[in-house]
RNA sequence: GGCGCGGUAGCCAAGUGGUAAGGCCAAGGUCUGCAAAACCUUUAUUCGUCGGUUCGAUUCCGACCCGCGCCUCCA
């Protein structure tokens, strides 16, 4: 089974793979770099960094674009109440941005492309949508005239047919043609930071800069184009309406939309104190892969109820996991391989990639690594698992976390040497083997202390960080 | 009101026209100097409600109830 994904386009699962060559060319909305990206945020870049690692664990090759949103109103009004200039401003939410998308182990797009860096561009996009008469002046802001496109609201499935052009609807502080019509190109208000263009001193709207970006690195069809379901209407209707008419050509074949993410089964707010950045999850003492564990493991088409249980549930499964790998690397097996253990490897592999396939059904694929390694731990328990079977199982880890990336451990500073740790280790079997069993679980509780967990099995002593 | 998503065990959650994956939590057991890890057993006669289609529906159809999102730049 190929790779299929849920086109909201078509409102329906639809076989996936790129137009040209072997490179899906995609386009995904970054952030708004105003103010600390919150978890809610993050659900989505989860989703698609998974889209990216599945994408690319089945064999394709990528050239992915996101955008950062470096100029807008609420980075205009943040800038200035801290008297810093926009650069410094976004300059500073930029960093910490990329420093969140480190810990949550998320790969960065093959462009991350600012704004303002493509002012140029976007002028000369309005440019030729004014000539093509898609746009109106007013008050020296231009607006995209909706009506000039025939196939809007084809995406977020809206008719519009009914609104007609002039229609007064509440439109008090803009005066525009139809309430529906947007900016393309704001004019300057007053102490605003503007740019002097052919078009006028202004700054761009918001929906311009992505169309223009992603048609200038990907070309005018992009394969897959995606966001939260929150930007369906009206930033990518708006984004459909601007690049097709500017290129005459389908702007994206497949539209993926992440949900919301609600936290304690309530929207995040501030006023209800249950609105979290990354950063705040983090100093209570959650591990980043963590956090990333439990926003991969509910499929992105389904909102997720982010809550401090299920941080806990998801630390315990992510131990599970590591706790298999380590017995797969220290314990001993019987030699040679097992035709039972080799068939159920290969069938759970298949297993998790029909579920990564199946729109990339995360919990689907989860469910088959944890049943695989409930036989596979049964199967060593009854001495049913051979030495040779060791490769195929560290395998399947391997695909499995080549998406989920949840199973190396996060280090911690300042922690003990592994010359160390196995020093002590002799020193405690020394203690046991003279049955000083005080003595021995002493170092085990001193180390214990250190963040160290010994397991004592029968091919000797093993031990992890916890 | 329009458009969209969803309502499955204590929590999270998959799924199919034929009788409910998986994770966490809980209880009991096996193993163990102890501990940990691991395994086994138990935990939804039931899948929002009410109708309909069917030999049979959680899965299809209809109505209704509830939650969430979008409908003037919020992932």
């Amino acid at each position: 089974m190929a790779v299929q994904f849920y086109n909201t386009l078509s409102q329906q699962a639809e076989e996936f793979s790129p137009a040209r060559d072997n490179t899906v060319r995609m386009y995904t909305c970054g952030p708004t770099v105003y103010d600390f990206a919150h978890i809610g945020n993050f659900r989505t870049f989860t989703f698609v960094d998974l889209l990216r690692k599945w994408l690319r664990a089945s064999g394709f090759h990528l050239d992915h674009v996101m955008n950062i949103t470096d100029v807008d109103d609420k980075i205009i009004r943040n800038a200035a109440a801290h008297r810093k200039t926009l650069e410094e401003y976004t300059a500073i939410y930029t960093r910490a941005f990329l420093e969140d998308c480190d810990k949550l182990r998320l790969e960065r797009p093959e462009h991350l492309v600012p704004a303002t860096s493509h002012i140029n561009d976007m002028v000369e996009a309005i440019e030729r949508l004014g000539a093509a008469d898609h746009t109106y002046k007013s008050d020296g802001s231009v607006y995209f005239r909706i009506s000039s496109f025939a196939g809007y609201g084809k995406l977020s499935h809206n008719d519009f047919s009914g609104n007609i052009a002039g229609a007064r609807v509440d439109v008090d502080s803009y005066d525009k043609a139809d309430a529906r019509d947007f900016a393309l190109w704001k004019a300057p208000k007053e102490g605003e930071r503007f740019w002097d263009t052919p078009i006028g001193p202004g700054r761009p709207g918001w929906h311009i800069e992505c169309s223009v970006m992603a048609i200038k690195y990907l070309g005018e069809t992009l394969d897959i184009h995606a966001g939260g379901v929150d930007l369906i209407f009206p930033h990518h209707e708006n984004e459909i309406a601007q690049s097709e008419s500017l290129t005459g050509k389908p702007f994206a074949r497949f539209w993926l939309h992440a949900e919301f993410l609600l936290v304690e089964g309530q929207k995040m707010s501030k006023s209800l104190g249950n609105y979290f950045t990354l950063r705040d999850v983090l100093d209570r003492g959650y591990k980043p892969e963590t956090v990333r564990y439990l926003l991969a493991s509910v499929p992105y088409r389904k909102s997720l109820n982010f809550t401090f249980d299920g941080l806990k549930s998801a630390e315990t499964a992510i131990e599970r996991l590591r706790n298999f790998k380590l017995r797969l690397e220290s314990d001993r097996f019987p030699e040679g391989a097992t035709e039972a253990v080799t068939r159920r490897t290969a069938q759970a592999c298949r297993a998790f990639t029909d579920g990564m396939n199946a729109d990339l059904n995360t919990a689907e694929a989860l469910g088959a690594i944890f049943e695989y390694i409930r036989d596979a731990n049964s199967a060593m328990d009854s001495g049913g698992f051979g030495a040779g079977d060791v490769p195929g199982a560290l395998e399947l880890l391997a695909l499995f976390d080549r998406v989920f990336a949840v199973i190396e451990p996060t280090a911690a500073t300042g922690q003990v040497s592994d010359e160390e740790v196995e020093a002590r280790i002799a020193e405690r079997t020394a203690a046991k083997k003279a049955r000083d069993f005080a003595r021995a679980d002493d170092v085990r509780k001193q180390l214990l202390d250190q963040g160290i967990i010994l397991e004592d099995t029968k091919a000797g002593v093993r031990w992890k960080r916890k």
